[in-house]
DNA sequence: ACCTGAACACCGTTCAAGT
DNA sequence: ACCTGAACACCGTTCAAGT
């Protein structure tokens, strides 16, 4: 009869699994409980470790926020800016519950404290003006935060699905909305169509922007 | 003894008292019982009017929708556009648990979809192309969900509070985050400063990238 | 030190019943 | 037709106990 080593919980575990079990079911699914049995363990072992779910909760957030690439003040900065927008998209993609607990969480972590004086110092080093760089932050942020808020809330993330549900909305309403039944067909049910796709192209606009800010210094 | 003519429950008005609910204690505080409780009635009455929770919720959704101005096909594209996106983040405001409700909730409602079609409406009457109208589109709501999401997620609305936040990042990681303590002292600590501000400068360069848009056809 | 069982005050929701 | 009471299977969390 062996032993079976598992190993020793730790506040670490506990938030790893806790982020196995929201990615996988969703915010819902994520139970002191259900978070207890992923973890191998009953339900009160982890308030050995954490005060309490709104903690966890909190964890949650800045591991998300740990995944986001870090933009490098050396670097230039559109460079720099744009990938930590393609990297911190790509985090919320993989995690698409985390946007609705930001709303919530009012205690950034250190990665997001992290991430905050990294990206600050890059749009400085950059040549932003102290202003600039503050309207540039809440710029670059409200567009990575909102295309997410679009992306999660599409009709379930995979694009012959989008087409399927534009067809429905058609075929329900039928001359109740033009404008919606000519995007839908002329653009959104076309082969190779990808939601995910805008994506690059308001980044683009959105860092030309900065640049606007940047040259006119606020 | 007079009788309390209580008017009969309807849907309506139980959209109406959850919003209410909501608005007053965010969206954990609105359960079928608490919501019952604001009505006047047992919990199992609300239950005639819709099938469960998640009917409710997608019901509040849509009557944030119905709060945002529609923009006129008729005017001027830049202009009705522009009050768009400040009605919307003026509704987003007052319901700051929208955001987090709007993740979760995959079937338009009929406030949303005239939302759609007005937008539509407005920018292919204003001269964008379709695929410069979904650009345009993606865009648009992205900076207004994104900047809903900073918004409701800052420390306590209120802007003096802001700088005592600051304050206190400030002196708990002393010279960690020298960046952060810039902006800080130089931008977010000086009297006048509000967060909110910040909507106009994005919503500016918003547009007039919405009319590169326009030009470029897409 | 680390984990557990039983219990409490909550949830959403079903079902059978009251007027 | 419109509302209710009791009950069920869940929650997060406290507290006293086990090894």
């Amino acid at each position: 009869m062996y032993e079976m080593t598992r190993e020793t919980l730790t506040r670490d575990r506990i938030l790893r699994g806790a982020l196995a079990v929201a990615d996988t079911g969703g915010l819902a699914a994520l139970t002191i409980r259900s978070l207890a049995t992923e973890l191998g363990v009953k339900p009160m072992a982890v308030y050995h470790y954490v005060a309490n779910k709104d903690e966890i909760l909190d964890g949650l957030v800045d591991q998300v926020f740990s995944e986001i690439d870090l933009p490098s003040p050396e670097g230039e900065w559109r460079e720099e800016i744009s990938r930590r927008m393609v990297s911190a998209r790509a985090a919320l993609r993989r995690h698409p519950w985390a946007i609705a607990l930001m709303e919530s969480r009012r205690t950034p972590g250190p990665a997001s404290l992290s991430r905050h004086e990294a990206t600050l110092a890059t749009l400085r080093q950059g040549g932003f003006s102290v202003v600039a760089a503050a309207h540039a932050y809440a710029l670059i942020d409200s567009y990575v935060y909102g295309f997410a808020v679009q992306e999660t809330s599409l009709p379930i993330g995979r694009p012959e699905e989008m087409g399927e549900v534009a067809r429905e909305i058609m075929e329900t309403f039928e001359g109740a909305y033009p404008y919606m039944t000519e995007i839908a067909t002329e653009h959104v049910m076309q082969p190779g169509y990808d939601f995910g796709d805008e994506f690059e192209i308001g980044r683009e606009l959105v860092l030309d922007a900065l640049e606007v800010l940047r040259r006119r210094g606020g």
